[in-house]
DNA sequence: TATGTTTATCGTAATATGACGATAAAGTCA
DNA sequence: TGACTTTATCGTCATATTACGATAAACATA
């Protein structure tokens, strides 16, 4: 059906950077929906979006059943991933969503 | 610190029905954004929403250096999510960007 | 019918992920 | 200082993912 390959013109305006740049953006995306690609993570996202703010042993209640060990996997995964912060307040750990994160996700995902 | 766990009140007002739409909407959006977890896979995304449609060949052509089994595989996960189409045009398979699934992800993210 | 083309699936190996309990680290407070 | 609380990290195991080559399945065509 297609025979050429320019038919779109879609390589012939991207100079090396623009392709670099892209595939930048590949990553990050990447990155940023397999962090949100658990249900639990899912969910933790969800009560911090409620509660503006929760102390992690808050965050082990609302995720029934698991493992203290494995909801702070989970909440480390999220934190690299740049979807929310944690602030330590004395022996606890206050997280909150990184709006700038989710945006940024929002926006990635916009320009697909 | 928090001793009850209504404080908020975020659960006083939901049904047990509303928490099953939630926990639905969890894994939806989980399953959603597993599958664009890969960088290689938001190629294969882009790439079909640049050219409107791609048949498997050329799908292959674009992800340079990975054989075509391992781009079949990917293109299994994108179709089982919903966030592409695949047509059976004679030997070929004719891709294309399930709009609605991506509609979906991006309705999703905004609600978290 | 026989041959070639295209794509999906199978089998397999290496690596990643998700879960747990145990434990370390860091702070609070008596 | 010593006991307690809170959270992160470690070690481990089971399972999932990613990649490959080989092959099967489905169609086109000589």
């Amino acid at each position: 059906m297609v025979t050429n390959k320019n038919k779109y013109n879609c390589c012939s305006e991207s100079s090396s950077d623009d392709i670099a740049a892209v595939r930048a953006a590949d990553a990050e995306l990447a990155t940023l929906a397999k962090a949100l690609g658990h249900p639990v993570r899912v969910h933790i996202l969800r009560v911090l979006s409620q509660k503006q703010s929760c102390i992690c042993g808050e965050i082990v209640e609302h995720v029934d059943g698991l493992a203290q060990s494995t909801v702070s996997q989970h909440l480390k995964i999220l934190k690299e991933a740049g979807l929310i912060r944690g602030e330590i307040e004395g022996t606890s750990v206050c997280y909150c969503i990184n709006l700038n994160g989710l945006k940024r996700l929002r926006v990635l995902i916009s320009n697909v």
